[in-house]
DNA sequence: CATGAATGAGATTTCATTCAT
DNA sequence: GATGAATGAAATCTCATTCAT
């Protein structure tokens, strides 16, 4: 009961705290209105947390535990690398998305921060990371994906991106859902932006002329021989 | 010759801002430790700029118009949205490697301050990245895109990219040639990760059997039948 | 058996902050790190002692009632002021010696402290301060030592001594033997204080008495033949 | 012009905070009140002094130095190692009489502070002590002085004879003036200290001489007729 | 122009101490 | 009786910024 006293009001002070800095930043934000706005004295902050630093650092840990957890649970239900990497990025846009003011705490203030790299709440976030990766390098193995791809690359495109858009939305408003790009984004990385031959209206006709078997390229309307075709070894 | 002392001045106070904001951030440099390593006293710097922050934005201004111009110069030389695009990805990626302080300020400090948004400096920064997505707009109009890509998508992902690799560059020290990722990254956007069907050893025989033209697949070293021809219409 | 808890725990933690305090002062010591070392909350400190301050005068009282008590057993055994002096300037120096947080925290940290001039425990340090003042007093009536010695001042000069040494030790790390200093100490300041014959009213008249040169001693008033005098060689 | 400003507000801060820091203690005291009484702004005084410990530190230098000069002026000037010692005592004595507030720093405050031992003051007043030392070396050597005195020991019973008398001055009032007590602390220490005219080896012959009684000292091996002795009354 | 000097304005942090359980 | 938890109350120290010279 006790505990949960104290549970209780660290989770108000890193809530409380979380939507300050995610508005003002950290350093325009001091510890007096974090104390203020979550009802206890300064002090009792420094009970719980023992810099203002250690504070900040520790508001993304729970949020991001929770979502390494759930990606943990669902991925064993997927099946196929591509399904995998699809599922990971849905997640990771879907939580930033839908905690928009932990995404500019880690977008805005804490990635660029370099004692950042040493904490828990990164290690959380890089575990996400290296699931994705893992998933990659899954897709590789099985043939799915090209062989020659540097699964590390493939991963900055997908966070790149992701956070790209993230911030995007955080300091300029559009867009306004970012989830909408998952399908956008994956087919994209599948698939690649250039248009194919075989995404023309091709077709080809095999027709017997002059006493040999050919195949006429119809295109842009206007057929025209291209090939004699021989008979294959 | 006052007014190239002047400017001479000025430029000195950026080169030197610009390299300990670099190392260590606008909050952890005072304006004294800069007025030091200019060699001038912080009331001279205060007679430049008005205030710590209109210097920390001031600094990425020259650099930025700089490259700002080296695009506009180059691009009308190049032919096909492909080879703008990879120009552009290619600038850019050379104007963070080749000037890493300038690279970190902007990536791990400007980017995620909202003043920023509001300075000549970002304003030229937005001017790259409209040419780029006037690129991908132009490469969609002339059909070599797909048509139902979202250029600011596009824009995004090569953007996301390039500043994710820097990031990484800049905290984790890897990797540490991002320009030699310009190609992979334009080929995979171009083309996607996903293995193809015809990227697969696969060989069709055109033969008459049967008085009819029928096609085998040659796959796995065995072939069998897998169509007769009609002819087409 | 729960008063002997009690006092137990009362000893335990007097015992800690003599340590503590007299390792690292009482400014830089904290309740929190007494209460550590003692195996109680802090708030059971305050259980015990009403101030920090109050805890720190508490802990020299046994110490030094002990040796207040030993000192009072002691003397009376001693015949004569000056082995009585030497004996409480050789038990002073023990207690010192024997007790070096003791001494550290009584000549560091509380000998300047205005409060401490109104405890129990001062009360007792200048018990013995009396007794060694009343050895002097006894000293002068009885004619061992000058008459006209100001005893404070031969008190100041013994204490003042011992304390310097005391407190060079403490802070220089020599002398590390103080007690070997008790002799020479006491042989000086005696040489000093003590009456000499010279010194005593003394006049010797010479004169020819049974036809031989005789001297006389005046002394108290009543003369006396002491010796005849012989030509010398 | 501008020197001497700053010069004169230095002193006046030093001035002040002697003031305070001697009625109140170090720790009692706040820069706020230094400041204050001082005329400036606290962050004028930390522009003056790192940090109110450097300040603190920074208070005896002067006065102590200005001793320091004074004392190796007026040595050579003296004769014969018990003036010197005699001069040094009284100088100390009156330097700490004329300052209290000095004294009280010094002896109260700084002199149980470990980190005052690392202090251009203290440096300072070892040279004092340093002197002190050496005048009783020269006395020892010139044959003055016992030759198995323990300089060290004779400098220390000096200096804590006026370090008590001083603190008690201090703490309790009395004596009001302790110049008083440099003969009765020299004679008395000197007493212990001087070798005596029958430690020397003296006989003194009586004899008729001239038909007069008469006496000689044989010292040195050279007898001479020092006195006639008439008969006592 | 340049700057030495001064400071306003806080912010973080620390602890001794209290009190309800 | 013991303590976990909370906090009141400062105090030091830092800097961006200003201004007179």
């Amino acid at each position: 009961m006790v505990i949960k006293r104290k549970e209780a009001r660290r989770n108000k002070i890193i809530t409380r705290a979380l939507e300050i800095f995610a508005q003002k930043g950290f350093q325009e934000t001091t510890i007096a209105e974090i104390s203020k706005a979550s009802g206890v004295s300064e002090a009792t902050v420094y009970e719980y947390f023992n810099s203002k630093e250690e504070l900040l650092f520790a508001i993304p840990e729970e949020i991001t535990r929770e979502s390494v957890e759930e990606f943990k649970k669902i991925l064993p239900y997927l099946k196929g690398a591509e399904h995998k990497v699809r599922a990971i990025v849905l997640g990771y846009m879907t939580l930033y998305q839908n905690n928009p003011q932990y995404s500019a705490l880690v977008l805005l203030q804490l990635k660029s921060n370099k004692k950042f790299q040493q904490t828990r709440a990164y290690e959380l976030i890089r575990d996400i990371a290296r699931l994705l990766l893992d998933c990659i390098r899954e897709g590789i193995d099985e043939g799915i994906f090209k062989k020659d791809l540097d699964p590390y690359l493939i991963r900055s495109m997908l966070l790149g991106t992701i956070e790209h858009l993230c911030i995007r939305w955080h300091l300029l408003g559009v867009p306004n859902n970012i989830v909408d790009y998952v399908d956008p984004i994956i087919d994209l990385i599948m698939d690649g932006m250039r248009v194919r031959d075989e995404d023309k209206k091709l077709s080809i006709n095999l027709y017997i002329a002059d006493g040999k078997l050919a195949a006429s390229e119809m295109n842009n309307g206007n057929g025209k021989r291209v090939a004699d075709v021989e008979p294959g070894q």
